[in-house]
DNA sequence: GTGGTCTAGACCACT
DNA sequence: GTGGTCTAGACCACC
């Protein structure tokens, strides 16, 4: 995994874990790499990987049993919503930041359908 | 104004200038506040506001002319580039994050869409 | 049983034992089950189970006969003097705890009366 | 400082802030030492020092200013919550540990009062 | 084996 | 000078 140097490393590595029980390559309720794992397979300090893992406590996305390891939450409703929670915050943002510089929702929708368009062709 | 405290001050007060050239508030040439003016404004420190504007500088949002002041760019295309630039940063963050957790530009247009008219209803 | 992840599980596991000696739900010299069914019974790790009993040979709270099992304490004055004891520690421990924050022993005393009362109000 | 070892140093050293604040000896917005005197004034590494602010910005006690510092929060009525908080908490434990081996709730006032009248006892 | 805590020391960005 | 992040390495309690 390649980092971006200007967002913290943990924060990567936790938005990583996250898309993947989103995206249900992590199903819940399983097990997650130990800290020492983790570090070796994202290539950090099993101390960044233990904040990994405490912040994503935090938020309910996985729990922790003492000396048994780390497991994705098993709580169905908060893995549906995580998905939907991510989504609303990329739109909020996005709408803000349009409209923030003067352009409307109908105005970014329309910007959006064309560039994705574009892409379309690039890519046939 | 009120600090988003996980974006740094100066990026912040950089992109209200930005926003009030690009919705015109500002005009092309218009001279800016000192950079004493700039911090009792936006109530930041000094060496911040300095900070302000040598990045806008750098992005040739702005220019200065020793014992004058700073000024608005007073190229054309430049500020017409600007607008266009930070919508397709928007846009690009925006369908990025949507792809990252495994939604599809056209999914991704019609989330948009129906978070629009949401609104549109909320305030009607 | 819900462990509270805060506290070791041998020592909630513990609690609950003496909490069922002093409850007399379990008698004085009443045999206690193996370790395996111990460990079955709260769903922990053998390991675990193990532990309990041998803390709980520490306090003098019951005995080992080898190829016999566990069994609680036939000694009537160490039972007693569990109870005693947990409160007193409960109770030291609240005092100390408001004191720290600048609560007097009598408010205390009144927080915990209205508390009470309200709590009896809230059933009936 | 002395530490009670079985307590993690940082929760130690968070209670003694809160104290601190709900005694009034801190007032609302006042800042607190800088990262690196917090760790002197308690003697523990800065790394530990930092956790502290962290953990109690997540509690919303205090709240940080990028290179200005780290300050108590100036929101009047969680400051005034957070005393009813901290006794809340432990009257709460109290009664639970009391009722979890048998004793009720005036029982618990009963012991408690005892208890209080022999200390004043003691002292005089 | 597991996670939790702590120290030590470094570098960075922000004010 | 401020906090934020990261590495390195250690020790501990728990399962």
């Amino acid at each position: 995994m390649e980092y971006n140097s200007s967002i913290p490393i943990y924060l990567q590595v936790m938005m990583s874990i996250k898309r993947d029980i989103v995206t249900e390559r992590l199903k819940l309720g399983e097990k997650l790499p130990s800290v020492r794992d983790l570090a070796l397979q994202y290539t950090i300090n099993p101390n960044t990987a233990n904040r990994v893992y405490k912040e994503l406590e935090n938020e309910k996305v996985c729990f922790t049993r003492r000396g048994m390891g780390t497991f994705v939450t098993e709580d169905e409703d908060r893995a549906m919503q995580m998905k939907a929670e991510m989504a609303q915050e990329l739109i909020d943002e996005f709408l803000k930041g349009m409209k923030y510089i003067g352009i409307s929702a109908e105005e970014a929708i329309n910007l959006v359908k064309r560039q994705s368009k574009e892409e379309t062709k690039k890519i046939s």
